[in-house]
DNA sequence: CTGCCTGCAAACTCTTTGCACGAAT
DNA sequence: ATTCGTGCAAAGAGTTTGCAGGCAG
């Protein structure tokens, strides 16, 4: 059924159209873009970075249909958001399951990590419970001086 | 705990005034008629809150001088900033030294719960250090379907 | 054919900033 | 007197949304 391109997309994108349907939207040149565009843009990224590289594989592509397809790919765990207070929010292609995962964040540069933190499943398990709640989501972030060369602040921060 | 009055303040007070005095700015009347709001208002606040417990000190207080005596507030740890990821910032009465808290908080109301997290302290050490990095600060989250009465969502998500 | 989708641009929200007057030291 | 501080209002920035066609199913 999907399309047999020799991309090595075919299978995910076959996926993607799949949660589409499911939910009665359209496949739409524009929204395959970016989801093409999503899951190739390597590291974490901006809407505005999603925009250029969609916008190299679909010309029309607008920044009101990036928005609007973002919660479809967060939705079908195409892409993760990451949020980490800054002006703008990140995205980045979900490669696994891989849940539970920390940041590592420079306060100076651009530099982001992402680091597996397992135990946050349970923390947040035992927290919610204490307080009569139910779990949904975790996140941790440590904001750290970093060592990049190209960091505008190498290694600064607190003497 | 009984609710501090003015007279109650003056200590705290005396030691803001310090705080901007070392930094060669001036105690006006709008400046503490802030402070004396930020240590006033319980829970968490917005800016918006705390704008309208100014006024309520003092009339002449404006927006952007809740928006510019915020960072001082932050610098002499008359308050703390909780960035929950909403489109507003939360702010707290900082009551001791009380660092290294996790937030729980409710996915669909306004609830949100400090929680002593001491261990965070360890983690960012650890993490920063395995990427040669120097910890700054470290922030921990768990969101939650929440059980309060007024909730709109009273215990929703599912697990 | 239907009605979901799209591009465009205006709207929105919170926060920041330029300006000229006001006031703390 | 000096400067710093203030209110006002306009500017900013990222994201959202109303509208009039366009296209998938």
């Amino acid at each position: 059924m999907p399309k047999p391109t020799a991309s090595e997309s075919s299978e995910q994108s076959g996926a993607f159209r799949a949660f589409i349907a499911q939910k009665g939207l359209r496949a739409t040149r524009q929204r395959m873009a970016v989801f093409e565009a999503a899951r190739t843009v390597s590291g974490h990224y901006t809407a505005e970075d999603l925009l250029k590289k969609a916008r190299s594989l679909d010309r029309s592509v607008s920044r009101a249909t990036i928005y609007r397809a973002i919660p479809l790919l967060i939705g079908s765990s195409v892409i993760r958001e990451v949020d980490v207070g800054r002006d703008q929010k990140y995205y980045l292609a979900e490669a696994g399951g891989a849940n539970f995962r920390a940041q590592l964040i420079c306060e100076s540069c651009e530099t982001i990590v992402e680091v597996d933190a397992p135990f946050m499943e349970w923390y947040g398990k035992a927290v919610a419970a204490k307080h009569g709640m139910r779990p949904i989501s975790q996140k941790l972030q440590v904001t750290a001086a970093c060592l990049n060369d190209r960091c505008p602040r190498r290694g600064a921060a607190r003497p």
